[in-house]
DNA sequence: CGAACTATTCCGTATCATGGAACATCAAGG
DNA sequence: CCTTGATGTTCCATGATACGGAATAGTTCG
């Protein structure tokens, strides 16, 4: 270990962990996927070391290489587990109805957004008062956490820990590194306020608050967000809009922790002790 | 190493091939999740390594534990991941055009079907001719693979070792294993024809055609099922339909392999040589 | 063609994962 | 309440496993 690693982890963990920094670094890459040099270069690993990891990655589908290309991308045994995880925790379908009933509301524009990796990924959107020309975030769009009220209303509410390894990784990332200069005092008065909010810089007259969405230990998963003209943007409209958000943020905290309840039932098929219920099968 | 582990895998692979091996397996007990038993008991490894792998899945949220239970299944890290591959490798919206046409064309039930692990699930259905009543597969559902011509037509064309460790891991978790006792001989059925065809037996008079998707490797990721009446369900027609899916199937892999030039655009944020193109931050 | 850059393979080393066994905790039943 | 039999968690000596520097192979571009 040449690098005096910050985690002081002394379970038998170390490739795990590795995998899974590998595996977040591609998910920030989309399509294209990313070549194993800047990999290294983005998780401080040597080039042997991750160019083994990937390839052990890649015998389990959960990397792919794009073509005849040097790339590495995530595989398509990741879809698979994705599509599973939609009868244990669907956050889109889960954020329906408070999303539409914020929509009605406030006839603002609304986003829904998950982290992801180092990105924060914009799950839904209703598109409200605001001209669509005005507006830049679409569904499915990803930006580096910390940029946009979108992302550092989850970010402000990690540990601290994870905080310092996603603006180093963003950092790395970025030629101009500016924009993490003053990350710590949005993260301080996010935190105080218990909602971020920004002005847009490059459209001018926009802004945007958001509230994250906690799990039942109170970890950041998601957040929801309104965005509308600046000027509006303060005072008690800025506060009424901040408190629909957290009401509506609540809930779907606590459709969350109720999910489990639900065991997922339908066809599907399940140990027991006397084998699968085996009454239909398919054809 | 106390089995006499099939692997022949020198690379320095083992902790991560198990991880994967433990995702799979967790992949198959949707939100109720399992217990460290069953999965040491499913996985043939000893209680202590499996509990120390799910500890480092937990920390990085790959995995993580429904409420007080005991129980282990996936954690929100795996849903994120999945959003992410949207914007590589969307199989339900690129099949969209084949399924409908499909559809049209049929006049019967058409399902679309992924590999999931050591199950194959149904991510999209439209229903055809049938009686609502007859149907029995849903959207979600999850069956394990060799049950159902959904499944089969999957399992047939993957490598001979692959399939043997999906008819180890369902028959450890079958008690009623006589499901996979014909199983091969049904495999050499369907390699034969190029398509899988199964009557169910437990509704009668109902049977299904399958062909599988292939990726650019003819590794199968997925198939395409049609479900008719047993009746109908052969000859001329049998060939008919076998050859509709067929076509399609090679339309959604020939859009698969083109999907990857088609680089993720949109607000993607990514690395480049000279910083992002940050004309156009959120709000 | 050859220089510069990137990917892949090799292999000796020591770090890290391993898993048996001890210990802790839980769930039933008396 | 305590016992009993189950499962879950922690410990730690051991050597197999992952490590990564350096050599080799491959690719790109002028």
């Amino acid at each position: 270990m040449t690098a005096p690693e910050k985690m002081a982890r002394n379970d038998g963990a170390q490739s795990i962990a590795r995998a899974a920094l590998l595996l977040r670094t591609l998910s920030t890459f989309g399509s294209a996927g990313a070549s194993l040099l800047q990999i290294g270069r983005l998780t401080q690993l040597p080039k042997a070391t991750v160019h083994r990891i990937l390839a052990a990655l890649i015998a389990e589908r959960l990397v792919e290489r794009p073509d005849g290309t040097r790339h590495y991308r995530l595989g398509p045994e990741v879809y698979a587990f994705g599509v599973s995880m939609l009868d244990v925790f669907d956050l889109k379908s889960m954020a329906q109805p408070s999303f539409q009933r914020l929509a009605q509301e406030t006839g603002e524009t609304i986003y829904l957004g998950v982290r992801c990796g180092y990105d924060a990924v914009c799950l839904d959107k209703v598109q409200g008062a605001l001209e669509s020309s005005a507006l830049i975030l679409n569904v499915h769009d990803r930006w580096p956490m910390g940029i946009g009220s979108f992302s550092l209303a989850i970010m402000a509410f990690l540990p601290d820990e994870e905080i310092k390894d996603i603006i180093a990784f963003n950092r790395l990332r970025n030629a101009d590194a500016a924009t993490f200069e003053h990350i710590w005092r949005s993260i301080e008065k996010t935190r105080k306020h218990g909602y971020a909010v920004r002005k847009t810089r490059t459209a001018r007259g926009i802004a945007g608050v958001a509230v994250p969405v906690f799990d039942r230990r109170r970890y950041p998963i998601a957040s929801l967000c309104a965005v509308s003209s600046s000027d509006r943007m303060r005072g008690g409209y800025l506060e009424a809009l901040a408190g629909s958000l957290q009401k509506e943020s609540g809930l779907i905290g606590a459709h969350y922790k109720a999910e489990r309840l639900s065991a997922a039932q339908g066809a599907l098929w399940r140990l027991a002790p006397g084998g699968p219920e085996a009454s239909r099968l398919p054809a």
